[in-house]
DNA sequence: GTCCATGCAAACCTTTTGCACTATA
DNA sequence: TATAGTGCAAAAGGTTTGCATGGAC
């Protein structure tokens, strides 16, 4: 790439390279797009996203990078990843933010609505607890229909059988 | 598949049976045979389990067969597809048990604890009355070390930056 | 100067699809 | 007998890898 994305890098970048050497790794101008771009969104970003982003900055970056990147912002525990059933993953990133939180998804439009629940936290630690199983990290994702596409009258398709339970 | 895998289907297949003739779908023996084997266990299958299970018993089925009844089986809304982050979908039925619980999965091992928690369906409630959102279903996962490999001695690599958390 | 990252393309892996053939109803 | 399913192989789509080149330190 020679032509930066930025003059000075932001200071989650900047975290970034600081991770970056902490661990013996290149601070690239590569990463330091990639990053930038993920932390300048608050967005649940795609590949395809970031690529686009990018490109319409007029950085020249192979999708290799991009994913290569994306695993060390993960490793760092600066992004996390997201699979919300799409075929493809989603990356968030975690700073100015409450690191734990759940996700609301529309399987009409896909947009994404976070939320906090404490008491996630306290059922997580007491069924862990239960099956004496240690908790490293949890999910919760209720997927259903936002009040956009409730509003436009989207209605989901009703299918399974007559009588769809008959526990025994 | 000259073979049929059983001489009378089980229940549960014949529940299948009764979607597939409701929708006008021929019953066949390759599907009878696919919904035979998730029926009968209790496990969150893999279609390569499937398909090891189907060749095991001798019967000849082809993968696309496999995934086309797996479609069938979800639609019927009898069996679950699950993705627990492997990079393939497992499948669970959901005859003889509770209709609605969450997962305890190893990081190490890749077993599932199932549970069920009565505070998950609250919070559902709650906040997508509160986003005046339509929920449909919704994913509870735990990840972690089950007690198994806790007791090897199973340890999970810790990386991630020296300060992880820099909330702004 | 050394070592590692990059870019490109090929490989990978799960899942889907096209098509000639076969079984269901 | 008409219609739909099956099996095989090829395609698809996201992600990973190999390798020669180029950049970081």
């Amino acid at each position: 790439m020679s032509q930066p994305t930025t003059m000075a890098p932001s200071p989650f970048v900047r975290l970034f390279g600081r991770y970056l050497r902490e661990h013996g790794f290149p601070v690239t101008q590569q990463r330091e797009a990639v990053a930038e771009i993920v932390f300048s969104s608050a967005a649940h970003l795609s590949v395809e996203d970031i690529e686009r982003s990018l490109h319409g900055a007029g950085a020249r970056i192979g999708k290799a990078t991009v994913y290569r990147t994306l695993d060390l912002l993960v490793k760092s525990k600066l992004v996390e990843e997201h699979d919300f059933d799409e075929g493809f993953k989603r990356y968030e990133h975690r700073l100015s933010r409450r690191p734990e939180h759940e996700h609301l998804i529309c399987l009409e439009c896909a947009t994404v609505i976070e939320f906090k629940s404490h008491e996630v936290q306290i059922i997580k630690e007491r069924i862990s607890d239960d099956h004496q199983f240690r908790p490293v990290r949890h999910r919760l994702e209720i997927y259903g229909l936002c009040v956009t596409c409730l509003e436009a009258g989207v209605e989901l398709p009703q299918d399974g059988l007559t009588c769809p339970i008959e526990t025994v």
